[in-house]
DNA sequence: ATAACTTTACTATAACATTAGTAGATACAC
DNA sequence: GTGTATCTACTAATGTTATAGTAAAGTTAT
């Protein structure tokens, strides 16, 4: 969890798309690929980018004149993250309630409930066991 | 769903409050029951709301000295504002991916994956009626 | 080896969020 | 009716986030 900075919406925005290019981008790639339209300067990006090593969430590596970035965390590591936050924020810390809500008032088409279906069996399996 | 104005999380604890005492609750209702130890001065909770005020998402109404606050919007709509935020920003747009992620990270237990289970029936049955 | 380009490090600024102080009006207890 | 407390409206200070400019250094093509 490395520490517990939160992330701001344009720092999400550099670490997914570090996350999405994998390996270790340079602050150019991050840029074309998030931002193909010159929506941000590069000097933007390079000063998020060091704020997010700063912040412990990417780590640095200087090849001749460029910086390479790597990420320091699993996107999945923020999927969770962000999903507690969300919990403990909105629904009061409670997870049943967002898969009640989810299932309530988000369109799920027949398939997803299927799968979902499937998961459950499973889950249920494995806390069965024990 | 009012304006495009996001909640900050300082705004977010007002509205919950606001939300949780019911009715139209003054500076002072809000005050005492968010912050009991004093943790935020009167005039940071009155800036506040007069703020989610001019943001749309509280009324207000003065009788005799005191205004009170009235919320614009449901609770509800709010979850549903925060869930969707959370899946297109984190789960790139997939509600599937997130209950996928919810039932395999979050800790559920039994009782939980029984009621998802029945929900999931019923949302089942609407869907084939059509 | 110089001009054009890229990158870095550093700095600046603007916008937004958070917190709270102060002055004046009103109410109330006595 | 005067003192105490409460509330409002206004204003200010501080902190954080987002954006980008500039100067200097490295690279490259001619």
């Amino acid at each position: 969890m490395i520490n517990g900075n939160k992330l701001t919406p344009a720092e999400w925005e550099i670490m997914d798309t570090v996350w999405i290019l994998g390996g270790s981008p340079s602050v150019r790639d991050v840029l074309e690929h998030a931002y193909p339209n010159g929506e941000k300067a590069y000097t933007t990006i390079q000063t998020l980018m060091n704020l997010l090593e700063k912040k412990g969430l990417l780590t640095r590596k200087k090849i001749g004149l460029v910086n390479f970035y790597t990420p320091v965390t699993q996107r999945e590591d923020m999927l969770q993250r962000e999903t507690e936050h969300l919990i403990s924020r909105v629904f009061r810390g409670s997870a049943p309630a967002l898969a009640n809500f989810l299932i309530a008032e988000e369109d799920l088409s027949l398939d997803d409930i299927k799968n979902i279906k499937a998961l459950l069996k499973e889950k249920e399996a494995q806390l069965k066991e024990k």
